[in-house]
DNA sequence: CTGGGCTCCTGTCAGC
DNA sequence: TGCTGACAGGAGCCCA
């Protein structure tokens, strides 16, 4: 398992990968690694004999439910854990990545959250350490109801239509870029899938989003849309060596239009590719085919 | 309230 | 070959 730059397509991907294969498993044990951006904010052993629910995805993190052991089920041993139901709430930062295996063992230099469970072990990988592992009584309290507070919508909620997405850009001054990756509108869309879907949308990145008609409006977001689901569908297109869970690789790689192919002929219009920085980040564009 | 810049940390790669 | 600096896909937080 090499480096993953998870953005929402390989979280997604990842997520089913071992959604459906950890649900209802019983946690055996757990243990950290090295401190990531928030510590787990419980004791690792109070997490044994919790019941792993549904995993689900919101933006590119993931909520793994665990529910408290019956207490009539427990063994006298586990009576003294009182930790009510709650949750982890998981996100891959930069450069994390999750697998789940039978393989145990002990945590590499770059493992610092392990699961075990009777159905598998849940392990993130995460050299960078920008990701994080946090406990929470549910998505709606403590730290990872803070962290999800100020999340935009789902890209794929029905409720998302060019006239609110419009709508929700009007008066931002911010380079519609910059808009897409704030993700307090839409979220999932990081620098690759920005880069790419601006591309397809014929959209200068520097345009200021509030300026944009609702006609282009709506092709954006059509083709944030369309690109985050091509990825999705090719099981997670991360440029370099994404696995999922299960170590699978996805099939395809994306081909990007414009992402990393600065001074490179643009595909569509031959232009060189360029590349820019819009707060501390890259942005390549085509000055050919994208317009404010 | 908005927008801009900084920050966390380690690995990789280009250039000398 | 070895060193140095630039850069990396996220996003919370602080400040003007």
């Amino acid at each position: 398992m090499i480096s993953v730059m998870p953005e929402l397509p390989e979280v997604e991907v990842t997520r089913r990968s071992f959604a459906e294969r950890i649900l209802g498993a019983e946690v055996l044990s757990a243990q950290v690694g090295k401190p990531l951006r928030w510590p787990l904010g419980v004791d690792v052993d109070e997490l044994r004999g919790h019941t792993v629910g549904e995993v689900v995805r919101r933006g590119k993190y993931l909520w793994l439910p665990l529910a408290q052991p019956m207490p009539w089920l427990s063994s006298p041993d586990d009576r003294s854990n009182s930790l009510p139901d709650g949750g982890l709430l998981i996100h891959l930062g930069m450069s994390g990545s999750l697998a789940f295996s039978w393989s145990p063992g002990d945590l590499g230099p770059h493992d610092h959250f392990e699961l075990s469970t009777t159905r598998g072990v849940l392990r993130l990988t995460d050299p960078r350490r920008f990701g994080a592992v946090i406990w929470g009584p549910s998505l709606g309290e403590g730290l990872p109801a803070k962290l999800l507070a100020g999340l935009g919508l789902e890209p794929f909620d029905e409720a998302l239509d060019a006239v609110s997405f419009h709508a929700a850009l009007r008066g931002k001054r911010v380079a519609i870029k910059q808009a897409l990756l704030a993700g307090d509108i839409v979220v999932g869309a990081g620098n690759i899938y920005a880069c790419e879907a601006l591309f397809r949308a014929g959209i200068d990145p520097r345009l200021p989003a509030g300026k944009l008609s609702r006609p282009r409006a709506a092709r954006l977001l059509a083709e944030v849309r369309a690109v985050l689901a091509e990825a999705i569908e090719q099981g997670g297109s991360s440029l370099r060596d994404f696995r999922d869970a299960h170590g699978g690789q996805g099939h395809f790689q994306l081909a990007t239009q414009v992402y990393g192919r600065q001074g490179l002929a643009c595909r569509a219009c031959g232009l060189p590719v360029q590349r820019i920085v819009q707060a501390q980040r890259s942005t390549f564009f085509c000055r050919g085919c994208q317009r404010r």
